[in-house]
DNA sequence: ATATATTTTTGAATATTATACGAATTTATG
DNA sequence: CATAAATTCGTATAATATTCAAAAATATAT
């Protein structure tokens, strides 16, 4: 067993993948080069970052999800983007928006367990110094990703 | 001009990709028969829910992010999960959790425009009676559906 | 309005990739 | 330790993406 499993979860997780375009020219009836031409066009253009897999997270020990809310401290005040951008590298990251309101950040965190997302938080609060921070746990999901589970 | 890109995108949001077998089978150095066995794996056990695209929201005309908190009237309280089904069947919607704490619902809206995304909450909480709205707008997004942007 | 350039669509040929299948190997189970 | 089950993997084939050149549609300038 060489456990590709996992690798794969990984790759997929944000890319590995591709459009399928003979069965888009088939369910919207168009020439599949058609279909490609477009397809390249939205890619150079940008629109398109990636194309990836969506998963079931609770079947890859992944089922905890977590928002954190994030008040930066004041070294960091002035510069939100410098530490979201360091956030984001966490595989544990889902989505990291800076925001208006009552706190600077808003963080979606998928971990195994309860365990594992208190060593995370644990760790970037002492990295960061953050001010304050604020957990909602998500006790159901229903969609993510634009995916209805 | 067909207009294509609009349906490819409305596509992509949720399918329509697969994976890129020989590229991860070169990668990871194993023969591509082996990884096709452990994906097909993946997808059996319902632990890969879709493949699909995620795009620079700015340059397809939904540059408008949104967290939208939300507390149920009455009539609503003891069935979050209906509700949270319903919602979730919205195009703008990107995901919905229930959640512990001060609100029961969290959605993540996808508009083009503030007044797109007006609309919208005026709608939902005009269908469904919600007791208490609460929005926290994305100033910038650093990463979502874990791709850094 | 008309000529010209640019973008988009399309079919045919080719290159690449996924898939089916069977055999071999590894791992799990009693 | 024997047997069953799961996983790996090579070969052959089917399906698909991609390239290319031409045609059509659209935009732009005169």
């Amino acid at each position: 067993m060489k456990n590709i499993t996992e690798k794969l979860i990984g790759l997929f997780k944000s890319g590995y993948c591709t459009p399928q375009i003979a069965r888009i020219a088939k369910h919207i009836k168009e020439p599949s080069t058609t279909i490609h031409y477009n397809i390249k066009k939205l890619e150079s253009e940008g629109a398109i970052k990636a194309y990836k897999a969506v998963f079931d997270y609770k079947k890859i020990n992944q089922g905890t999800c977590n928002y954190v809310f994030i008040n930066l401290g004041q070294d960091h005040y002035g510069d939100p983007e410098q530490i979201a951008y360091q956030l984001a590298k966490y595989d544990e990251v889902e989505s990291i928006d800076i925001c208006t309101g009552e706190f600077e950040l808003i963080i979606k965190l998928r971990t195994k367990d309860i365990d594992e997302y208190y060593e995370f938080v644990k760790k970037i609060i002492k990295k960061y110094g953050f001010r304050r921070t604020e957990s909602v746990t998500s006790l159901k999901q229903v969609k993510t990703e634009f995916v209805i589970l």
